[in-house]
DNA sequence: TTAATATTATATGTTAGACCAATGTCAGGT
DNA sequence: ACCTGACATTGGTCTAACATATAATATTAA
């Protein structure tokens, strides 16, 4: 059986990206340090600037560098998350291929399992932690995007503390993505939920008892989550977008 | 309570960028057509090609657009997926940041779910897209490569049929990072799994049967699984890579 | 001497204009 | 009717300069 192989038009600067990448990847620039300036690299890979500038810009887009301007400015490596990649689902979700009922249902399986390996993972520290951020809630000078930033840490905590970074890396987009609906709505607090329920899921989590964690989360987000829908309505139709089709 | 905030200082080509995916999500331009020339782009901006450029690049990283030369080249508007989304997660794993074991460990919660819920939706079309794709990886003729991609062909019909684009969308990276283990490692065929827990796990969706769906996967991923776990070793050590510290 | 201030050097950010490479179109020759 | 080749248009790359941000250094005034 016989094929031909679609030639692929390389361009330059993905030679360039490519090499770059693998440097870091292979560690020969670690976290901290910063690459070449752009007139150095152009040097050494015999291109112009352009090109470097390309590929540099496709490294901090995919957050492998955070560039600065100035003396000792440049491409700085940073420790690889996946931070960047909530914009994605945002994206998704401003093109409507995305609901808020759909990320419910996610969120509604997959948070239990977080709170469950949580629950097994838990230690004096970690329980302290969830502990301050719990307390941080209540802090009546916060204005309302803060107090719902502060709402959702609980959750990223949780995330962490799982031990595994790619639910980690799963959940922390869909808590961003729940952030920007529920922020570009401005709904009055208790729209949301009440504090009850974070005390749920913390006193089964700090108590390490696995089922009953899970079962506070399964509580806690469905209720969140009927909410949300409604709000995903108000964000439609303040947006005026529906590309559907 | 008051705060100075962070002034942030704004590239041009970021304001471009926000311009032309505002554009794109309003729905100005469509799925088929293309932007404007960046000629054309750097005149009504009034700003630089290169910085059009940069906007552009941004748009094709970020899967909104793909690029063509020629005339009647340009940008076109794509679909908006979350394909180009693999690859961030296949940096992390090489960047040892996600273990095999923490993938399939976020597999096996998460397939399940996915083949109860494409059992609630089946219908007869998809139910005939799963026994093609199942026949499909039968063919003696394929080579290796194939051969892996054809099996993993079920585990993406079934993220669609579950109806849940966020479970696609998050199910898919997943997917395509274990062939990306599998394929670089090769191991012989049968290490993998044999045909019989897929055909348990076609037969169960089919029969529209959820509970018995989520078991024939959870038996079928654990195997995967401890096979992936083996395989990853063998990865690591032919990368040689080792940056967790 | 010391602390504020100005200068300088070096990095990215941006511009302009040119040429290269790919490719659809179309006129002209067979 | 069908090649063939010139042409136009698009992204891809190059060069060389200037703009802007900023850390380090030198200068100046108290």
């Amino acid at each position: 059986m016989f094929s031909f192989k679609p030639i692929k038009q390389v361009r330059v600067y993905e030679e360039v990206l490519r090499q770059l990448k693998y440097s870091i990847l292979a560690g020969r620039y670690r976290p901290g340090e910063r690459l070449p300036s752009e007139r150095e690299l152009s040097l050494q890979f015999q291109v112009s600037r352009i090109v470097v500038r390309e590929a540099i810009r496709a490294l901090e887009l995919t957050g492998f560098v955070t560039l600065r301007q100035g003396p000792s400015g440049g491409a700085y490596v940073t420790d690889l998350t996946l931070d960047h990649l909530s914009n994605a689902f945002m994206d998704l979700f401003q093109a409507n291929k995305l609901s808020a009922q759909e990320l419910i249902k996610v969120r509604l399986h997959v948070e239990p399992e977080v709170a469950r390996l949580a629950a097994i993972n838990i230690h004096d520290e970690s329980s302290k932690r969830l502990e301050e951020a719990f307390q941080a809630e209540h802090d009546p000078t916060l204005s309302h995007s803060e107090w719902v930033i502060k709402n959702l840490e609980i959750h990223y905590i949780l995330a962490e503390i799982s031990g595994n970074r790619l639910y980690e890396a799963v959940v922390n987009p869909l808590l961003d993505l729940t952030r920007e609906i529920v922020l570009v709505v401005k709904p009055s607090h208790k729209v949301i939920h009440d504090h009850c329920e974070h005390k749920a899921i913390i006193d089964a989590v700090s108590s390490a008892d696995p089922e009953a964690s899970a079962a506070a989360m399964v509580q806690h987000v469905s209720n969140v989550g009927s909410a949300l829908v409604e709000l995903e309505k108000s964000y439609r139709r303040k947006k005026g977008l529906n590309l559907n089709n």
